[in-house]
DNA sequence: AACTAATTAGTAATAACTCCTAAATAAGAG
DNA sequence: CTCTTATTTAGGAGTTATTACTAATTAGTT
């Protein structure tokens, strides 16, 4: 993946997998492609909020959603909330349960897929490492 | 951890851990410590209301907090829902999106605690990776 | 430019979980 | 063994994240 996407880029990568380019999903694109980020539904429904005043949240979830299922994002959860992550190389995370910071983390061998599941199919994985980080202790 | 439980010792291994022995409270660690496995809240309260047939939702999940509090049991989610596992050892599980199945697996190298977080205090990390069970395709 | 299926915003509904309170009870003190 | 008290319980109300539904709008094709 390139580190800088165009609009055309952007509207050519939804129409590719069968979405339409509306204005609403192309900024949803911006703000989660264009930097390699975790958001939860609800802070990116905020963001979007400033460019689009009346953008439900329901279109911020039915984007991710689709989005997901084409592979471009990634979903998994942190303390029951969703996260989306356009990070989608498998990686792990590192939680702090204080201040609910999240970040990527290397680990090392941490991308040897699972053993004793020949016949399964893995599409991906990720692991959340959990403690206090420094500033909370 | 010894394979098998008696009354004496949960009973012993809670007033240890700060909570009294309770019958409901008992249930919920026979059904979760006696066996090493995975359980949601919903699944366990329907379990506990054969023997008590006016448990409340609220009761397990209280119980289910203390115990991830005092280090007895881990949480962790997946699609959302709360995964309560009494293997409190570090390890992966496997997930099929079709039917639901989750696993244990093992996972080469998978217990490798992230580089560099030294100042971050880990206390534990689990992963879950996803895909399609071989029943499901 | 017109057409049509996808998309949107808004509202209602659901599910998982938490908060609150009064009654019941486990466990220590006497 | 009984008394006492802080913990625990059940039940109901409240909250939050998410999904379902619907009518109006719009992207992208013809």
């Amino acid at each position: 993946m390139s580190e800088e996407w165009s609009d055309t880029e952007i509207s050519t990568l939804l129409n590719d997998n069968g979405m339409r380019a509306t204005p609403q999903r192309m900024a949803i694109c911006k703000e989660l492609l264009l930097k390699k980020c975790h958001r939860t539904p609800n802070e990116l429904h905020e963001e979007l909020c400033q460019r689009f005043p009346t953008i439900s949240p329901n279109t911020v979830y039915l984007t991710l959603s689709q989005l997901e299922s084409s592979g471009l994002i990634r979903r998994f959860y942190v303390d029951g909330q969703a996260i989306y992550d356009s990070n989608t190389a498998t990686h792990d995370h590192i939680y702090c349960r204080v201040c609910k910071l999240l970040l990527d983390v290397g680990t090392e061998n941490s991308i040897h897929t699972p053993k004793c599941t020949e016949e399964w199919s893995i599409e991906w994985g990720t692991r959340v490492w959990s403690g206090v980080c420094p500033k909370c202790h």
